[in-house]
DNA sequence: TCGTTTAATCGCAATGTTACGATTAAATAT
DNA sequence: ATATTTAATCGTAACATTGCGATTAAACGA
């Protein structure tokens, strides 16, 4: 059908889903890695910096917005937005929490 | 126009954002934690331990081999599954880096 | 050999994603 | 007030993903 069945997995494996799915985009990778380059707030030159078009980068921004890895502020006619370090540092615990998961002996049959 | 815009990205990028897209799925992220807590391999009853149906199963795991960070054995009429130890731990490498960034002071704007 | 078991592949329908031109909205500058 | 700048939203086309029934393929057992 096409729609992903959520509701038969745990909390925890649709959130890790959810936060690898910002990242599975490398124009959302790029966004984000420029703002943590910049070390600070970026104003209005990210559409220059990626090379894609204006609506498409709003509607990248919008989503890391929206899963709170970024913020963003009205600055007159721009918009400054920079990484949200305290969803950043919760959701890096959650994935690399997933990451380390390790094996003590893996020979494969 | 639906496709991504690949080749305007760094190699690194695009790397990053693949093996995102891998664990933006929570069958795929149940199977890779299935995996890892039989701590072996495991034969056949993947399909039982998540809820979904047999070639919905097949495709996801077939993603995470292309990947490369699962090994398929025929054994039988059975195929035994497990995590491939080397290629996980290079993919932690790359994303681990890439979840580590930080900012020295974050005032946004 | 023939049925059984198990996983892969095919085909398709439903939904989601990506990208961008056109437009709108909001703040500033003249 | 009006023009300018900048970002968001709308609408839409192209393509990708998800899910599964039906089928096929491969190994085994009787």
């Amino acid at each position: 059908m096409g729609l992903a069945k959520t509701e038969i997995f745990t909390e925890s494996q649709n959130e890790i889903a959810l936060f690898a799915k910002a990242f599975g985009h490398p124009a959302r990778v790029a966004i984000l890695q420029h703002l943590f380059k910049v070390d600070g707030c970026v104003c209005g030159d990210i559409v220059d910096e990626i090379g894609l078009a204006q609506p498409t980068i709003s509607q990248h921004l919008k989503e890391l917005k929206h899963l709170g890895l970024i913020k963003g502020n009205v600055e007159g006619t721009r918009v400054c937005y920079c990484i949200d370090t305290d969803n950043w540092s919760k959701m890096k615990e959650i994935m690399t929490q997933f990451l380390n998961q390790d094996i003590s002996e893996t020979a494969c049959c």
